[in-house]
DNA sequence: ACGGGGATGTGGACGGCGTCAACATCGAGG
DNA sequence: CCTCGATGTTGACGCCGTCCACATCCCCGT
């Protein structure tokens, strides 16, 4: 499986690279892995395929034997950069600990999109690049395979999911939950990706986020107690 | 003022305009005008200067008497767009009533919200323009002058600081709200502009935008009462 | 009235880009 | 061993943004 570690510290683990002679014998990944190093530093509109030749060493229009045009090249990206992202997610939701099941399910739901956001502005290159060609979701968005989490969407619906069976979400208001949650990280990442906020002070914009987390939590329970265990 | 109706609409408007001759007579107002066309049709990414010279009837380079580089000229688009986003939220702002001053400005913050999503959605180009060089926000993104309406942000605080006054919105809760409404909104925006929701059917992203409207009001109130006049 | 100068528009050039077509080189399998 | 498909190269085309020198025009001060 491609991985962004696999592509940034050594590539001696994708196979035989014999960089001498008429062919390159390993092109596609190495295109792949000069492809994902651009588009972390400029993010994607600052790849351009004769430039990821030049690196490699290779002539302009070699690339095209591998890929069909540019926006393939770009694809190819987004879907690894699209498993960095799930891949944090996971890691996080693997962290959460809590012996009351509805604090568990509470905090899975924060620490989830604290991961999202923490992911979109660590490697912002990568989480837009992810997003300008997504699988498109066609189908009713909250609907996934009790336990999926292959994607950031199945993350978020199967960590809802919890909230429910916990009994801290109603089951009435699971419906479009997913879409609010979602929307809330997206847009909170967008804004100081590349918005008007990209140039708020870190501290306010972690502030920020907690107190979004919170609102986002609070919106779904009962709950009027205290909060604190929450982070 | 400029605005977007001004440049698709007769441009007459504009002043004399002697196209024939050496000198177009009005070449920046004719630059822009078509640039907004493009924008709205293509996004940010489809403009092109030596494009936008030819349709204006001009050589290529003209237009750099006029503005300093691509970006420049794309600032100044950008500049229209937010004004055009900024008069839909006033617009609407402005026909929002109830005789309870609670519900009142439970109401204006609803749509307050929903007609940012409208405007998203119903012009993708000039929203994704207007972002593309927002002016950045590096103090407080809460403090604003009471009763500001020049821009999305100075909407949406004093809307926030109506729900205060009304009682509604616990002072305590008001730092940082804006930023929780702002990226649900944005989010929700962005995800269904050109993101992974863009093929979501018309009802059930109408319903979901609804249901986190919803969630936004509720997460902020003690309500628990009947929702429905808030849509 | 007139002439000069700043503002505005033109034409050409350069380098970069994506992409197509023709050609060159290699290595695997008959 | 030889051929053929996969892979890489070279060259060309038409876009693009931008710099430069030059042309044209209009206004302002004399």
């Amino acid at each position: 499986m491609l991985s962004v570690s696999t592509f940034t510290s050594d590539s001696a683990i994708l196979g035989r690279v014999t960089t001498t002679g008429y062919h390159h014998g390993n092109l596609r990944e190495a295109l792949l892995s000069a492809a994902l190093v651009a588009v972390r530093e400029q993010g994607p509109d600052g790849l351009a395929v004769r430039d990821l030749a030049r690196r490699v060493g290779v002539s302009h229009n070699a690339a095209y034997r591998h890929f069909a045009d540019r926006d393939a090249l770009v694809a190819a990206v987004a879907e690894v950069a699209l498993a960095a992202l799930t891949e944090a997610g996971r890691r996080r939701l693997a962290t959460v600990e809590h012996d009351d099941p509805v604090m568990l399910a509470r905090r899975r739901l924060f620490e989830l999109g604290r991961s999202y956001v923490t992911f979109a502005l660590g490697e912002p290159g990568l989480f837009r690049v992810a997003f300008s060609s997504y699988p498109q979701i066609e189908t009713a968005p909250g609907l996934v395979d009790p336990g999926a989490d292959d994607d950031p969407l199945a993350q978020l619906n199967t960590t809802l999911d919890g909230l429910v069976e916990a009994g801290y979400l109603a089951p009435q208001a699971r419906p479009g939950a997913e879409i609010t949650c979602w929307s809330a990280v997206h847009g909170f990442s967008v804004l100081h990706l590349e918005g008007p906020l990209l140039a708020l002070p870190a501290e306010m914009r972690d502030a920020a986020l907690v107190q979004m987390l919170v609102s986002i939590d609070r919106g779904y329970g009962a709950t009027t107690g205290d909060l604190s265990p929450l982070f």
